[in-house]
DNA sequence: TTGAATTAATCCGCATAAGGGAAAAATTGG
DNA sequence: CCAATTTTTCCCTTATGCGGATTAATTCAA
């Protein structure tokens, strides 16, 4: 049981300044206490104590009221970038994607690999990723001891908490201690989330949820994954798993159990191809989606039927996951949107048909293109949210550099 | 924003003591030190106020800890009965079940009203409801205004934070503000909740949830309902709303969507009876289940092949559920329970079909044949954890008689 | 029976938090 | 240059939790 003692106190009173400031990218003291109900006095001694720390920077030129505003100006308060830096990675089967990020959460850097890793052993692929966050770190003119966080996010179930991963299509093995594997490969604290859960809070910070606390993600990448975000923060299971989507069960057939996966995922969908063809090259360089769009244009019945099919699909599992957490808005995102819109509409239908009427116009149905960098920068805000949240006067990483 | 000031934190620290005595039962000062790890001079100190404003008692009578123990003697620390009385409800559409109880949540009295309420006017139903609450709390030898709060569960979508009922089978209307309505007749607050909601946190303090604060809970009855704990707390979808899994789509079919409610909802199983007969007269008096499990017994097919069709479609929404919320427990109650066998051989059939390998084994299968007066105290719960968290020194209800 | 040992509960003083009001600081307008 | 205005800080009060010393209540042994 967490106990509550003023230094609890201070650390969440602390972060809602941090997290007004970060949201507002330039505020006044004053503001700060509207927004966040804490009296004046409280405010100024908390962002004395942010800038004593290095976390944000205070900028005199300009009043941020209008200009014919009358006694002393407001003095805007904005996040150092120089206060952290972070790498965030995207890790798929077919390509990796990885970011530095500064303090706000703002690229400086970005490095792509475009090759297939799933099915390689482990250290293979921890080689490439070890590989992969170097890089980028040297692209963003940093050597690696300044950086202070890495998170890397991947598709498949997670444990959050304590970093292993339990399933995931790009490791042959079941019950990876990834976390600790990484850690000690790059000697920094390396957090290991689901690719979902990074893209969720990348639309929190970023993206299209930046007004909302509360909303719903589906992403339809390879592996269908799912993000619930409740309250400001990211709903984990019970022992922080994260949600396999492409697990959910839609009804039987004559040979037992029709998954979601089996009609919507990347592989149901774009079928066996010929091996050395050009489609099935195309999938192997990670352009399945957009080589199936140029078919589908090109009125590929095939195709065609298997976007409308899992289109379908989508929308059901869509409708039950929209009864089950009623959110206000919900994004879809991950490389199916690419099948444009025969799959766009079906599901549309689908999802109309499927959901009750009793929270009809309850959910807002949001789609989203989000590039790769996206998601890698969704998992620098995973690790930058730890380091928010970490009480940096007492304990934790070194503020600044 | 909920800014933590020293308020907050006793708020925190009391709640967690009073909790704390109460899974006890009867508990000293330096156990609840160490579960609660705070400091023994602040249990003391909270103690002392919490004696103060009569909501605990100490007794002095016997040691807690062995007989050939040395030192200065324990005190037993334990709620006191008298500090609040709350009634709690279940109102199901063939019978409403009232219970009062103490502080501690024992039962008090019970008032029973086997009657079909449906469908009838809302004027109509909120007369009976009164009623109920008057008798009970007659036959608990107390005065109306001796009761501090009152919790009505009702089948449905339930928005908690508002008392409005969306959608409920026992209301012909939809979108009633059924809290208001039932405060100002009583003149005491009243709180309207899910009745899935009612039972889960009836599990948690006196039922097979008392050991863990992550689980959930599947109610299958007129209505199929969830509740879910997550942390020790009630999870509600964004804006306090219920769920309802009768909604869920399992599938698509011939006309249309195929959803839990017309495969494992009640009427779904029982099925058209003709009227006049003996099946429909137990219907009517909310023993259709029990009269169908005899049935089922001297093998009517019709009846178990209905059964087995239901168990299979609520093993399917249960995996589904399993899938996104990965709990350590689920436990499984309502009336559906009582169809036996045929029912359960075929939920946990289907449940093993559709659980996906990456979670199998993480939850634990309950079934409880829960009584309706259980449900009415998990009602009283719901209220009894308002007092609980309200702050009392302050201000809230007046704490003792 | 009496004193030592032991354990529980409380008292006292300290550190730290937030909040309110007054004072200081920094600007504009006349 | 002074008055008006607004932001920010300083000083003081109150509330919280915690550590150490103190008091209280019991058992054990001589």
């Amino acid at each position: 049981m967490k106990t509550a003692d003023p230094e609890l106190m201070r650390a969440i009173n602390r972060f809602n300044v941090l997290d007004t400031i970060r949201r507002a990218v330039s505020i006044s003291r004053v503001e700060i206490s509207e927004r966040t109900q804490l009296s004046t006095t409280t405010v100024s001694a908390i962002t004395a104590s942010l800038l004593d720390d290095g976390l944000i920077l205070a900028r005199h030129e300009g009043d941020l009221r209008n200009a014919a505003a009358r006694g002393r100006p407001r003095v805007a308060l904005e996040l150092n970038p120089d206060a952290a830096r972070v790498v965030g990675a995207k890790i798929a089967a077919n390509r990796m994607v990885f970011v530095v990020t500064d303090f706000r959460g703002e690229v400086l850097s970005t490095q792509t690999l475009a090759l297939r890793v799933d099915r390689q052993p482990i250290s293979v692929i921890a080689d490439l990723i070890e590989d992969g966050v170097r890089r980028c770190v040297v692209d963003a003119n940093l050597s690696i001891d300044e950086i202070d966080l890495v998170c890397l996010g991947l598709p498949g179930v997670i444990e959050h908490r304590t970093g292993h991963v339990r399933t995931s299509p790009i490791f042959r093995e079941t019950g990876v201690d990834f976390a600790r594997e990484m850690s000690e490969r790059l000697g920094i604290v390396t957090i290991v989330e689901s690719d979902a859960h990074a893209i969720t809070l990348a639309h929190h910070w970023f993206g299209k949820a930046r007004d909302i606390d509360d909303m719903v993600l589906v992403s339809l990448e390879q592996t269908l994954g799912l993000g619930v975000l409740h309250g400001g923060q990211l709903f984990r299971g019970a022992g922080g798993l994260s949600h396999n989507l492409g697990d959910l069960v839609l009804g039987t057939g004559p040979q037992g159990t029709i998954r979601l996966s089996s009609q919507a995922g990347e592989s149901a969908i774009l079928g066996d191809q010929p091996s050395g063809g050009r489609f099935a090259e195309a999938i192997r360089l990670g352009r399945g989606m957009a080589h199936a769009q140029t078919l589908i244009a090109a009125e590929d019945e095939t195709l065609i039927a298997a976007a409308i099919r899992a289109g379908e699909a989508c929308g059901m599992a869509l409708a039950n996951i929209v009864t089950l957490f009623a959110p206000p808005r919900v994004i879809l995102v991950g490389s199916s949107l690419a099948l444009g819109q025969p799959f766009l509409d079906s599901l549309r239908d689908a999802y109309a048909m499927a959901i009750p009427q009793s929270i009809e116009g309850v959910a807002e149905l949001v789609f989203d293109q989000s590039t790769d960098e996206t998601w890698a920068q969704g998992a620098a805000v995973v690790a930058l949210r730890e380091l928010y949240e970490s009480p940096w006067s007492t304990t934790g990483p070194a503020p600044a550099h």
